[in-house]
RNA sequence: CGCGGGGUGGAGCAGCCUGGUAGCUCGUCAGGCUCAUAACCUGAAGGUCGUAGGUUCAAAUCCUACCCCCGCAACCA
Protein backbone atom coordinates (compact mmCIF):
# COMPACT_ATOMS: atom_id res chain seq x y z
CA UNK A 1 0.00 0.00 0.00
CA UNK A 2 1.24 3.82 -1.00
CA UNK A 3 1.97 5.57 1.88
CA UNK A 4 0.19 9.00 2.29
CA UNK A 5 1.87 12.36 1.26
CA UNK A 6 1.04 15.52 1.43
CA UNK A 7 -0.19 16.37 -1.74
CA UNK A 8 0.78 19.76 -4.19
CA UNK A 9 -2.48 21.17 -3.74
CA UNK A 10 -3.28 24.19 -6.37
CA UNK A 11 -6.76 26.50 -6.99
CA UNK A 12 -7.84 28.82 -9.13
CA UNK A 13 -10.22 31.50 -7.77
CA UNK A 14 -14.01 30.02 -8.39
CA UNK A 15 -16.09 31.96 -10.64
CA UNK A 16 -18.87 34.15 -9.97
CA UNK A 17 -21.82 32.00 -11.25
CA UNK A 18 -23.98 34.97 -13.26
CA UNK A 19 -22.38 34.89 -16.73
CA UNK A 20 -20.94 32.94 -19.71
CA UNK A 21 -17.34 31.72 -19.39
CA UNK A 22 -14.33 34.29 -20.97
CA UNK A 23 -11.31 34.17 -22.11
CA UNK A 24 -10.06 35.12 -18.62
CA UNK A 25 -11.56 32.17 -16.91
CA UNK A 26 -9.96 29.92 -19.39
CA UNK A 27 -6.84 31.53 -19.00
CA UNK A 28 -6.46 31.30 -15.28
CA UNK A 29 -7.76 26.95 -15.67
CA UNK A 30 -4.85 26.86 -17.99
CA UNK A 31 -2.15 28.23 -15.73
CA UNK A 32 -3.27 25.79 -12.78
CA UNK A 33 -3.26 23.01 -15.39
CA UNK A 34 -0.27 23.08 -17.08
CA UNK A 35 1.24 23.66 -12.93
CA UNK A 36 -0.89 20.86 -12.00
CA UNK A 37 0.92 18.65 -14.61
CA UNK A 38 4.22 19.76 -14.54
CA UNK A 39 4.24 18.65 -10.90
CA UNK A 40 2.79 15.40 -11.59
CA UNK A 41 5.90 15.12 -14.09
CA UNK A 42 7.91 15.87 -11.30
CA UNK A 43 6.72 12.88 -9.56
CA UNK A 44 4.20 14.85 -7.12
CA UNK A 45 0.94 13.94 -6.48
CA UNK A 46 -1.32 17.07 -7.06
CA UNK A 47 -4.99 18.13 -6.00
CA UNK A 48 -6.25 20.92 -8.50
CA UNK A 49 -9.05 22.57 -7.71
CA UNK A 50 -11.53 24.87 -9.20
CA UNK A 51 -15.06 25.88 -9.01
CA UNK A 52 -17.79 27.99 -9.07
CA UNK A 53 -19.26 30.74 -6.25
CA UNK A 54 -22.39 30.24 -6.73
CA UNK A 55 -24.18 32.67 -4.17
CA UNK A 56 -25.05 36.53 -3.86
CA UNK A 57 -27.02 38.99 -4.88
CA UNK A 58 -26.57 39.36 -8.39
CA UNK A 59 -26.70 35.52 -8.75
CA UNK A 60 -30.42 36.25 -7.54
CA UNK A 61 -30.74 38.98 -9.60
CA UNK A 62 -29.94 36.81 -12.68
CA UNK A 63 -31.97 34.16 -11.69
CA UNK A 64 -34.69 36.31 -11.67
CA UNK A 65 -34.54 37.89 -14.54
CA UNK A 66 -34.40 34.26 -16.16
CA UNK A 67 -37.03 33.46 -14.24
CA UNK A 68 -35.85 30.73 -12.35
CA UNK A 69 -34.83 29.76 -9.03
CA UNK A 70 -31.15 30.71 -8.34
CA UNK A 71 -30.46 27.15 -8.01
CA UNK A 72 -31.86 25.89 -11.25
CA UNK A 73 -29.95 29.02 -12.73
CA UNK A 74 -26.94 28.05 -10.64
CA UNK A 75 -27.48 24.41 -12.05
CA UNK A 76 -27.55 26.03 -15.54
CA UNK A 77 -24.20 27.91 -15.39
CA UNK A 78 -22.45 24.97 -13.77
CA UNK A 79 -23.06 22.65 -16.61
CA UNK A 80 -22.01 25.72 -19.06
CA UNK A 81 -18.68 25.29 -16.50
CA UNK A 82 -18.26 21.75 -17.10
CA UNK A 83 -18.25 22.31 -20.96
CA UNK A 84 -15.68 24.67 -20.62
CA UNK A 85 -13.77 22.32 -18.68
CA UNK A 86 -13.92 19.65 -20.74
CA UNK A 87 -13.06 21.70 -23.67
CA UNK A 88 -9.99 23.35 -22.00
CA UNK A 89 -8.48 19.55 -21.13
CA UNK A 90 -8.47 20.31 -17.59
CA UNK A 91 -6.59 17.50 -15.07
CA UNK A 92 -8.44 19.09 -12.22
CA UNK A 93 -9.10 16.81 -9.04
CA UNK A 94 -12.53 17.76 -8.24
CA UNK A 95 -15.14 20.67 -9.21
CA UNK A 96 -16.39 22.59 -5.97
CA UNK A 97 -19.87 24.45 -6.16
CA UNK A 98 -20.40 27.00 -2.79
CA UNK A 99 -24.13 25.52 -3.16
CA UNK A 100 -23.22 22.10 -2.33
CA UNK A 101 -24.07 20.89 0.97
CA UNK A 102 -20.44 19.62 2.14
CA UNK A 103 -19.54 23.32 1.22
CA UNK A 104 -22.27 25.15 3.11
CA UNK A 105 -21.46 22.45 6.27
CA UNK A 106 -17.67 23.60 6.94
CA UNK A 107 -19.19 27.34 6.42
CA UNK A 108 -21.63 26.79 8.98
CA UNK A 109 -19.02 25.20 11.43
CA UNK A 110 -16.18 27.62 10.99
CA UNK A 111 -19.00 30.57 11.25
CA UNK A 112 -20.45 28.49 14.98
CA UNK A 113 -16.59 28.23 16.17
CA UNK A 114 -15.26 31.26 15.02
CA UNK A 115 -18.42 33.21 16.68
CA UNK A 116 -17.79 30.69 20.02
CA UNK A 117 -14.25 32.15 19.73
CA UNK A 118 -15.34 35.91 20.27
CA UNK A 119 -13.70 36.34 16.80
CA UNK A 120 -17.49 38.02 16.06
CA UNK A 121 -19.49 41.07 16.46
CA UNK A 122 -22.26 42.81 15.80
CA UNK A 123 -22.58 46.27 15.13
CA UNK A 124 -25.11 48.63 13.53
CA UNK A 125 -23.70 50.84 10.15
CA UNK A 126 -25.24 54.07 8.69
CA UNK A 127 -25.24 54.87 5.23
CA UNK A 128 -26.02 55.87 1.78
CA UNK A 129 -27.68 52.65 0.50
CA UNK A 130 -28.75 52.22 -3.35
CA UNK A 131 -31.82 50.62 -3.74
CA UNK A 132 -30.88 49.96 -7.33
CA UNK A 133 -27.64 48.45 -6.58
CA UNK A 134 -29.06 46.81 -3.38
CA UNK A 135 -25.64 47.85 -1.47
CA UNK A 136 -24.13 50.35 0.74
CA UNK A 137 -22.09 53.13 -1.39
CA UNK A 138 -18.85 54.47 -0.39
CA UNK A 139 -17.45 58.40 0.12
CA UNK A 140 -15.49 57.64 -3.63
CA UNK A 141 -18.81 56.78 -5.10
CA UNK A 142 -20.28 60.11 -4.65
CA UNK A 143 -19.95 62.52 -7.36
CA UNK A 144 -18.60 65.68 -6.57
CA UNK A 145 -22.04 67.37 -6.38
CA UNK A 146 -22.52 65.11 -3.36
CA UNK A 147 -25.22 63.02 -5.31
CA UNK A 148 -24.91 59.74 -6.91
CA UNK A 149 -24.74 58.54 -10.06
CA UNK A 150 -28.45 58.23 -11.88
CA UNK A 151 -27.30 54.09 -12.47
CA UNK A 152 -27.74 53.61 -8.56
CA UNK A 153 -31.07 54.36 -8.83
CA UNK A 154 -32.85 55.86 -5.90
CA UNK A 155 -30.46 56.21 -3.11
CA UNK A 156 -31.49 56.11 0.68
CA UNK A 157 -30.19 56.69 4.28
CA UNK A 158 -30.25 53.22 5.50
CA UNK A 159 -28.80 51.60 9.34
CA UNK A 160 -28.27 48.34 9.43
CA UNK A 161 -27.36 45.81 12.06
CA UNK A 162 -24.36 42.94 10.64
CA UNK A 163 -21.83 40.76 12.00
CA UNK A 164 -18.42 42.00 11.52
CA UNK A 165 -14.73 40.07 11.84
CA UNK A 166 -12.30 41.27 13.59
CA UNK A 167 -9.56 41.99 10.95
CA UNK A 168 -8.27 45.40 12.61
CA UNK A 169 -5.02 45.48 14.60
CA UNK A 170 -3.92 41.99 12.89
CA UNK A 171 -2.14 43.65 10.13
CA UNK A 172 1.20 43.14 12.38
CA UNK A 173 2.16 39.94 11.94
CA UNK A 174 0.78 39.67 8.62
CA UNK A 175 3.18 42.29 7.68
CA UNK A 176 5.93 40.23 9.55
CA UNK A 177 4.97 37.15 7.72
CA UNK A 178 5.09 38.64 4.50
CA UNK A 179 8.74 40.11 4.74
CA UNK A 180 9.80 36.77 6.41
CA UNK A 181 8.60 34.83 3.36
CA UNK A 182 9.37 36.56 0.32
CA UNK A 183 7.18 34.38 -1.93
CA UNK A 184 4.24 34.24 0.08
CA UNK A 185 3.30 36.74 -2.36
CA UNK A 186 4.38 36.42 -6.52
CA UNK A 187 5.37 38.23 -8.34
CA UNK A 188 7.56 40.47 -6.29
CA UNK A 189 5.56 44.19 -7.38
CA UNK A 190 1.99 42.98 -6.30
CA UNK A 191 4.03 41.73 -3.19
CA UNK A 192 5.51 45.17 -2.52
CA UNK A 193 1.89 46.87 -3.23
CA UNK A 194 0.04 44.46 -0.61
CA UNK A 195 2.98 45.57 1.50
CA UNK A 196 2.21 48.80 0.75
CA UNK A 197 -1.31 48.50 1.31
CA UNK A 198 -0.69 46.90 5.03
CA UNK A 199 1.81 49.72 5.88
CA UNK A 200 -0.05 52.92 5.08
CA UNK A 201 -3.93 51.65 5.31
CA UNK A 202 -5.51 50.89 8.77
CA UNK A 203 -7.83 47.79 8.25
CA UNK A 204 -11.28 47.79 9.00
CA UNK A 205 -13.22 45.10 10.01
CA UNK A 206 -15.07 43.20 7.82
CA UNK A 207 -18.51 43.00 7.44
CA UNK A 208 -19.58 39.24 6.61
CA UNK A 209 -23.12 39.01 7.11
CA UNK A 210 -26.19 40.06 4.98
CA UNK A 211 -30.02 40.48 6.73
CA UNK A 212 -31.66 37.69 5.00
CA UNK A 213 -34.21 39.90 4.43
CA UNK A 214 -32.84 41.35 1.53
CA UNK A 215 -30.54 38.88 0.40
CA UNK A 216 -31.46 35.35 0.48
CA UNK A 217 -29.45 33.43 -1.89
CA UNK A 218 -26.44 32.88 0.92
CA UNK A 219 -25.59 30.46 3.40
CA UNK A 220 -27.54 30.88 6.55
CA UNK A 221 -25.72 32.28 9.31
CA UNK A 222 -25.77 29.42 12.27
CA UNK A 223 -26.03 31.38 15.21
CA UNK A 224 -28.71 33.96 13.69
CA UNK A 225 -31.10 32.80 11.58
CA UNK A 226 -31.89 36.58 10.40
CA UNK A 227 -28.53 36.16 8.67
CA UNK A 228 -26.68 34.75 5.66
CA UNK A 229 -23.02 34.86 4.95
CA UNK A 230 -21.33 37.50 3.00
CA UNK A 231 -18.98 36.53 -0.04
CA UNK A 232 -15.56 36.22 2.29
CA UNK A 233 -16.50 33.66 5.15
CA UNK A 234 -18.14 31.41 1.65
CA UNK A 235 -16.10 32.25 -1.16
CA UNK A 236 -12.79 31.91 0.15
CA UNK A 237 -13.49 29.02 2.57
CA UNK A 238 -13.98 26.51 -0.87
CA UNK A 239 -10.24 26.43 -0.29
CA UNK A 240 -10.93 24.27 2.68
CA UNK A 241 -14.30 22.88 3.00
CA UNK A 242 -13.17 20.69 -0.19
CA UNK A 243 -10.33 18.97 1.92
CA UNK A 244 -12.35 18.99 4.57
CA UNK A 245 -14.90 16.97 2.39
CA UNK A 246 -11.80 14.56 1.65
CA UNK A 247 -10.99 14.09 4.94
CA UNK A 248 -8.02 16.09 5.07
CA UNK A 249 -6.47 15.84 8.78
CA UNK A 250 -5.20 19.71 8.89
CA UNK A 251 -8.29 20.90 8.10
CA UNK A 252 -10.44 18.48 10.35
CA UNK A 253 -8.81 18.91 13.46
CA UNK A 254 -8.74 22.41 13.23
CA UNK A 255 -12.43 22.85 12.49
CA UNK A 256 -14.00 19.64 13.89
CA UNK A 257 -11.36 17.89 16.38
CA UNK A 258 -14.11 16.02 17.84
CA UNK A 259 -14.28 13.62 14.42
CA UNK A 260 -12.95 10.79 13.62
CA UNK A 261 -9.80 10.23 11.16
CA UNK A 262 -11.21 9.31 8.09
CA UNK A 263 -9.86 6.09 6.74
CA UNK A 264 -7.75 7.61 3.76
CA UNK A 265 -7.54 11.07 3.98
CA UNK A 266 -6.44 14.01 0.92
CA UNK A 267 -3.60 16.00 2.79
CA UNK A 268 -4.05 18.88 0.83
CA UNK A 269 -3.42 21.91 3.57
CA UNK A 270 -1.77 24.10 3.30
CA UNK A 271 -2.10 25.13 -0.05
CA UNK A 272 0.86 25.23 -2.28
CA UNK A 273 -0.53 27.67 -4.80
CA UNK A 274 -3.82 29.91 -5.19
CA UNK A 275 -3.78 30.91 -8.57
CA UNK A 276 -5.86 34.21 -8.44
CA UNK A 277 -6.24 37.31 -10.89
CA UNK A 278 -4.99 40.96 -9.70
CA UNK A 279 -8.20 41.97 -8.81
CA UNK A 280 -8.51 39.82 -6.01
CA UNK A 281 -4.95 39.80 -4.32
CA UNK A 282 -6.37 41.76 -1.40
CA UNK A 283 -9.05 39.09 -0.78
CA UNK A 284 -6.02 36.38 -0.35
CA UNK A 285 -3.56 38.18 0.56
CA UNK A 286 -5.21 39.89 3.39
CA UNK A 287 -8.32 38.82 4.33
CA UNK A 288 -7.79 35.19 3.92
CA UNK A 289 -4.50 34.96 6.00
CA UNK A 290 -6.22 36.51 8.74
CA UNK A 291 -9.35 34.14 8.43
CA UNK A 292 -6.72 31.45 8.43
CA UNK A 293 -5.30 31.94 11.24
CA UNK A 294 -8.15 32.70 13.59
CA UNK A 295 -9.11 29.21 12.33
CA UNK A 296 -6.00 27.95 13.70
CA UNK A 297 -4.47 26.78 10.42
CA UNK A 298 -1.63 27.12 8.32
CA UNK A 299 -1.21 30.20 5.92
CA UNK A 300 -1.20 29.26 2.29
CA UNK A 301 2.72 28.68 0.67
CA UNK A 302 2.31 31.29 -2.42
CA UNK A 303 -0.52 33.27 -3.81
CA UNK A 304 0.18 33.92 -7.44
CA UNK A 305 -1.71 37.03 -8.56
CA UNK A 306 -1.87 36.55 -13.12
CA UNK A 307 -2.43 39.64 -14.95
CA UNK A 308 -5.74 40.50 -17.21
CA UNK A 309 -6.20 40.33 -21.11
CA UNK A 310 -7.27 42.44 -23.45
CA UNK A 311 -8.19 41.58 -27.13
CA UNK A 312 -6.84 44.07 -29.83
CA UNK A 313 -5.58 46.72 -27.18
CA UNK A 314 -9.01 46.67 -25.74
CA UNK A 315 -10.75 45.95 -22.92
CA UNK A 316 -12.13 43.25 -22.92
CA UNK A 317 -16.30 43.38 -22.86
CA UNK A 318 -19.21 41.71 -22.92
CA UNK A 319 -21.58 45.47 -23.67
CA UNK A 320 -19.42 46.16 -26.72
CA UNK A 321 -18.90 42.97 -28.00
CA UNK A 322 -15.25 42.78 -27.77
CA UNK A 323 -14.56 39.33 -26.10
CA UNK A 324 -12.78 36.06 -27.14
CA UNK A 325 -15.08 33.31 -26.78
CA UNK A 326 -12.33 30.12 -26.03
CA UNK A 327 -14.72 27.35 -27.12
CA UNK A 328 -14.82 28.86 -30.31
CA UNK A 329 -10.96 29.40 -30.14
CA UNK A 330 -10.24 26.11 -29.45
CA UNK A 331 -12.98 24.59 -32.39
CA UNK A 332 -11.08 26.65 -34.83
CA UNK A 333 -7.51 26.04 -33.97
CA UNK A 334 -7.65 23.22 -31.48
CA UNK A 335 -6.84 23.17 -27.85
CA UNK A 336 -3.44 22.69 -27.74
CA UNK A 337 -2.55 25.78 -30.40
CA UNK A 338 -4.85 27.80 -27.18
CA UNK A 339 -3.10 26.81 -24.54
CA UNK A 340 0.42 27.33 -26.17
CA UNK A 341 -0.72 30.81 -27.19
CA UNK A 342 -2.04 31.75 -23.56
CA UNK A 343 1.25 30.63 -21.66
CA UNK A 344 3.68 31.25 -24.42
CA UNK A 345 2.45 34.88 -25.25
CA UNK A 346 2.30 35.97 -21.66
CA UNK A 347 4.42 35.54 -18.58
CA UNK A 348 2.17 35.02 -15.51
CA UNK A 349 1.92 38.66 -14.18
CA UNK A 350 1.73 41.55 -16.50
CA UNK A 351 -1.39 42.31 -18.43
CA UNK A 352 -1.77 40.45 -22.33
CA UNK A 353 -3.13 41.77 -25.15
CA UNK A 354 -4.73 39.28 -27.37
CA UNK A 355 -4.95 39.50 -31.02
CA UNK A 356 -6.05 37.31 -33.82
CA UNK A 357 -3.09 37.97 -35.73
CA UNK A 358 -1.07 37.41 -33.00
CA UNK A 359 -2.51 34.18 -32.51
CA UNK A 360 -2.52 33.37 -35.93
CA UNK A 361 1.60 34.42 -36.47
CA UNK A 362 2.58 32.00 -33.09
CA UNK A 363 0.61 29.16 -34.70
CA UNK A 364 2.04 29.66 -37.78
CA UNK A 365 5.97 30.14 -37.00
CA UNK A 366 6.45 28.53 -33.86
CA UNK A 367 3.45 25.31 -33.88
CA UNK A 368 3.58 25.11 -37.53
CA UNK A 369 6.72 26.07 -39.34
CA UNK A 370 8.90 25.18 -35.90
CA UNK A 371 7.39 22.53 -33.78
CA UNK A 372 5.70 20.57 -36.39
CA UNK A 373 7.79 20.64 -39.31
CA UNK A 374 10.87 19.86 -37.15
CA UNK A 375 9.04 16.99 -35.97
CA UNK A 376 7.86 16.59 -39.57
CA UNK A 377 11.29 16.11 -41.39
CA UNK A 378 12.79 14.19 -39.15
CA UNK A 379 10.47 11.63 -38.85
CA UNK A 380 10.07 11.81 -42.97
CA UNK A 381 13.85 11.40 -43.02
CA UNK A 382 13.95 7.97 -40.90
CA UNK A 383 11.31 6.56 -42.74
CA UNK A 384 12.34 7.65 -46.25
CA UNK A 385 15.82 6.76 -45.78
CA UNK A 386 15.70 3.85 -43.13
CA UNK A 387 11.74 2.55 -44.18
CA UNK A 388 11.07 3.84 -40.70
CA UNK A 389 13.50 1.95 -38.27
CA UNK A 390 15.24 3.56 -36.02
CA UNK A 391 19.26 2.62 -36.57
CA UNK A 392 21.57 2.69 -34.16
CA UNK A 393 24.23 5.55 -33.91
CA UNK A 394 24.95 8.33 -31.07
CA UNK A 395 22.75 11.78 -29.52
CA UNK A 396 24.99 14.65 -31.77
CA UNK A 397 23.01 16.43 -29.60
CA UNK A 398 23.25 15.37 -26.01
CA UNK A 399 24.47 18.33 -24.47
CA UNK A 400 21.88 20.59 -26.17
CA UNK A 401 19.19 18.28 -24.79
CA UNK A 402 20.66 17.93 -21.08
CA UNK A 403 20.43 21.75 -20.90
CA UNK A 404 17.33 21.93 -21.95
CA UNK A 405 16.06 19.24 -20.54
CA UNK A 406 17.70 20.80 -17.17
CA UNK A 407 16.34 24.65 -18.12
CA UNK A 408 12.80 23.59 -18.60
CA UNK A 409 12.33 21.68 -15.50
CA UNK A 410 13.65 24.36 -13.23
CA UNK A 411 11.31 26.96 -14.99
CA UNK A 412 8.23 24.34 -14.65
CA UNK A 413 9.38 24.13 -10.89
CA UNK A 414 9.61 27.86 -10.35
CA UNK A 415 5.75 28.30 -12.30
CA UNK A 416 7.64 30.54 -15.02
CA UNK A 417 5.53 28.59 -17.72
CA UNK A 418 6.59 31.08 -19.94
CA UNK A 419 10.43 30.86 -20.09
CA UNK A 420 10.00 26.95 -20.32
CA UNK A 421 8.23 27.18 -23.59
CA UNK A 422 11.07 29.74 -24.69
CA UNK A 423 13.45 27.57 -23.75
CA UNK A 424 12.20 24.37 -25.81
CA UNK A 425 11.19 26.97 -28.70
CA UNK A 426 15.05 27.13 -28.62
CA UNK A 427 15.34 23.97 -28.92
CA UNK A 428 13.61 23.26 -31.87
CA UNK A 429 15.71 26.20 -33.52
CA UNK A 430 18.72 24.29 -32.74
CA UNK A 431 18.08 20.78 -34.13
CA UNK A 432 16.10 22.84 -37.57
CA UNK A 433 20.14 24.11 -37.19
CA UNK A 434 21.66 21.30 -36.78
CA UNK A 435 19.53 19.68 -39.79
CA UNK A 436 21.05 22.34 -42.16
CA UNK A 437 24.63 22.10 -40.72
CA UNK A 438 24.57 18.03 -41.27
CA UNK A 439 22.24 17.73 -43.96
CA UNK A 440 21.41 14.43 -44.22
CA UNK A 441 19.19 14.80 -47.56
CA UNK A 442 22.73 15.12 -49.18
CA UNK A 443 24.80 12.30 -46.84
CA UNK A 444 21.46 9.97 -48.05
CA UNK A 445 22.72 9.83 -51.35
CA UNK A 446 26.54 8.40 -50.75
CA UNK A 447 26.05 5.31 -49.34
CA UNK A 448 29.65 4.99 -48.15
CA UNK A 449 28.22 8.12 -45.75
CA UNK A 450 25.33 5.71 -44.01
CA UNK A 451 26.33 5.65 -40.59
CA UNK A 452 26.86 9.34 -40.81
CA UNK A 453 23.08 9.51 -41.53
CA UNK A 454 22.44 6.64 -38.92
CA UNK A 455 23.96 9.17 -36.19
CA UNK A 456 21.92 11.83 -37.65
CA UNK A 457 18.54 10.29 -37.58
CA UNK A 458 18.84 8.94 -33.99
CA UNK A 459 19.62 11.70 -32.90
CA UNK A 460 16.55 13.34 -34.00
CA UNK A 461 14.45 10.82 -33.22
CA UNK A 462 16.03 11.61 -29.71
CA UNK A 463 14.96 15.46 -29.70
CA UNK A 464 11.62 14.21 -30.44
CA UNK A 465 10.86 12.08 -27.72
CA UNK A 466 12.55 14.85 -25.26
CA UNK A 467 9.76 17.47 -26.78
CA UNK A 468 7.19 15.27 -26.55
CA UNK A 469 7.71 14.82 -22.57
CA UNK A 470 8.76 18.63 -22.46
CA UNK A 471 5.66 19.59 -23.56
CA UNK A 472 3.40 18.22 -22.09
CA UNK A 473 2.32 20.28 -19.51
CA UNK A 474 1.37 22.65 -22.11
CA UNK A 475 0.04 20.41 -25.03
CA UNK A 476 -1.02 17.20 -23.49
CA UNK A 477 -2.55 16.50 -26.69
CA UNK A 478 0.15 17.05 -29.24
CA UNK A 479 2.76 15.21 -26.44
CA UNK A 480 0.66 11.98 -26.78
CA UNK A 481 -0.16 12.74 -30.70
CA UNK A 482 3.94 13.19 -31.22
CA UNK A 483 4.59 9.72 -28.94
CA UNK A 484 2.40 8.07 -30.86
CA UNK A 485 3.96 9.21 -34.67
CA UNK A 486 7.18 7.95 -33.00
CA UNK A 487 5.54 4.64 -32.38
CA UNK A 488 6.01 5.01 -28.62
CA UNK A 489 3.52 3.76 -25.69
CA UNK A 490 1.72 7.04 -24.74
CA UNK A 491 2.83 7.87 -21.18
CA UNK A 492 1.88 11.11 -19.57
CA UNK A 493 5.41 13.76 -18.91
CA UNK A 494 8.32 12.17 -16.41
CA UNK A 495 10.62 14.65 -15.31
CA UNK A 496 11.98 12.57 -12.97
CA UNK A 497 14.73 11.25 -15.11
CA UNK A 498 15.56 12.05 -18.48
CA UNK A 499 13.73 9.87 -21.40
CA UNK A 500 15.56 6.62 -22.37
CA UNK A 501 17.18 6.51 -25.91
CA UNK A 502 15.12 5.07 -28.40
CA UNK A 503 16.06 1.70 -29.07
CA UNK A 504 17.93 0.32 -32.79
CA UNK A 505 15.10 -1.25 -34.21
CA UNK A 506 11.62 0.56 -33.36
CA UNK A 507 9.47 0.99 -35.57
CA UNK A 508 8.39 4.83 -35.71
CA UNK A 509 4.49 5.27 -36.33
CA UNK A 510 2.23 6.63 -39.30
CA UNK A 511 3.76 10.99 -39.75
CA UNK A 512 1.39 13.38 -40.22
CA UNK A 513 1.88 17.10 -39.64
CA UNK A 514 0.68 18.07 -36.25
CA UNK A 515 -0.27 21.80 -36.56
CA UNK A 516 -1.09 22.10 -40.65
CA UNK A 517 -0.10 25.18 -41.76
CA UNK A 518 -3.36 27.72 -42.11
CA UNK A 519 -2.08 30.43 -44.99
CA UNK A 520 -4.46 33.43 -45.32
CA UNK A 521 -7.38 32.53 -46.87
CA UNK A 522 -8.21 35.11 -50.06
C1' C B 1 -0.68 65.36 -4.82
C1' G B 2 -6.23 59.18 -5.58
C1' C B 3 -4.29 53.91 -7.27
C1' G B 4 -2.01 50.78 -10.74
C1' G B 5 0.22 49.48 -15.66
C1' G B 6 2.91 51.45 -19.68
C1' G B 7 5.86 54.86 -23.38
C1' U B 8 12.70 50.70 -26.36
C1' G B 9 14.26 49.98 -34.74
C1' G B 10 7.57 49.05 -39.15
C1' A B 11 4.42 45.77 -35.29
C1' G B 12 4.54 43.25 -30.46
C1' C B 13 7.80 42.71 -26.43
C1' A B 14 12.49 41.64 -23.09
C1' G B 15 16.28 44.32 -20.67
C1' C B 16 15.59 48.48 -15.63
C1' C B 17 15.64 45.76 -9.03
C1' U B 18 21.96 43.92 -9.01
C1' G B 19 24.39 50.98 -14.11
C1' G B 20 29.38 49.33 -18.51
C1' U B 21 29.16 46.77 -26.49
C1' A B 22 20.58 47.70 -27.08
C1' G B 23 18.31 41.83 -27.33
C1' C B 24 14.00 38.66 -28.95
C1' U B 25 9.73 37.31 -32.09
C1' C B 26 7.07 38.88 -36.39
C1' G B 27 7.57 41.80 -40.80
C1' U B 28 11.03 43.72 -44.93
C1' C B 29 15.34 42.84 -48.28
C1' A B 30 19.31 39.56 -50.14
C1' G B 31 21.45 34.72 -50.32
C1' G B 32 21.60 29.23 -49.32
C1' C B 33 19.08 24.48 -49.15
C1' U B 34 15.39 20.87 -50.98
C1' C B 35 14.42 16.13 -45.93
C1' A B 36 9.93 18.81 -44.51
C1' U B 37 3.60 21.62 -43.50
C1' A B 38 5.67 27.15 -50.28
C1' A B 39 8.41 24.83 -44.43
C1' C B 40 14.17 25.21 -42.84
C1' C B 41 19.14 27.83 -42.55
C1' U B 42 22.46 32.30 -43.21
C1' G B 43 23.20 37.48 -43.70
C1' A B 44 21.54 42.69 -44.05
C1' A B 45 18.84 47.16 -43.41
C1' G B 46 16.22 49.65 -39.60
C1' G B 47 16.41 52.46 -32.78
C1' U B 48 17.75 60.49 -30.38
C1' C B 49 15.54 53.52 -25.38
C1' G B 50 8.51 59.65 -24.06
C1' U B 51 10.79 64.93 -22.69
C1' A B 52 14.12 67.99 -19.77
C1' G B 53 17.55 68.16 -16.02
C1' G B 54 20.75 65.60 -12.27
C1' U B 55 24.21 61.70 -10.05
C1' U B 56 28.44 58.98 -12.33
C1' C B 57 34.50 57.71 -15.57
C1' A B 58 29.90 55.47 -17.61
C1' A B 59 22.48 55.85 -17.58
C1' A B 60 17.34 52.36 -21.40
C1' U B 61 18.99 51.06 -16.35
C1' C B 62 19.64 55.28 -10.38
C1' C B 63 17.40 60.44 -8.75
C1' U B 64 14.03 64.86 -9.80
C1' A B 65 10.39 67.33 -12.66
C1' C B 66 7.23 67.16 -16.65
C1' C B 67 4.36 65.11 -21.09
C1' C B 68 1.45 61.27 -23.23
C1' C B 69 -1.37 56.44 -23.45
C1' C B 70 -4.33 52.45 -20.94
C1' G B 71 -7.16 50.33 -16.84
C1' C B 72 -9.45 51.53 -11.85
C1' A B 73 -18.77 52.89 -12.31
C1' A B 74 -21.04 48.46 -14.64
C1' C B 75 -20.68 42.78 -17.13
C1' C B 76 -15.42 40.97 -15.66
C1' A B 77 -9.84 36.48 -14.39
Amino acid sequence: MRAMSKRFYVTTAIDYANGQPHLGHAYEKVLADVIARARRSLGEEVFYLTGLDEHGQKVQQAALAEGKTPQAYCDGIAATWHVLIEKLGLSNDDFVRTTEPRHKEVVQAILSKLHADGQFYRASHKGSYSLGAERFLTEKERLPDGTFDSSFGKVIELEEENYYFKLGEQQDWLIGHIEANPDFIAPEYRRNEVLGFLKNDKLEDLCITRPAARLNWGIPVPFDPAYVTYVWFDALVNYISIPFAHGDPVVRKAICPSDSPTPSPLEAWPADLHIIGKDILKFHAVYWPIMLKAMGLALPKQILAHGWWQKEGEKLSKSTGNVVDPIQVIDDWGLDAFRFYLVRELDIGPDGNWTDAGFRSRYQSELANGLGNLVNRSLSMIGRYREGIIPSGTHQLAAETAEVWEASIAAYRSNSLQEALKRTGAYVTQANQYIDQTSPFKIAKDPARAGDLNNILYTLAGVCRTLGVLLWPVMPGTSEKLQRQLGLEVASGDFTKPPAPIDSGHRIGEVFPLFPRRDKPE
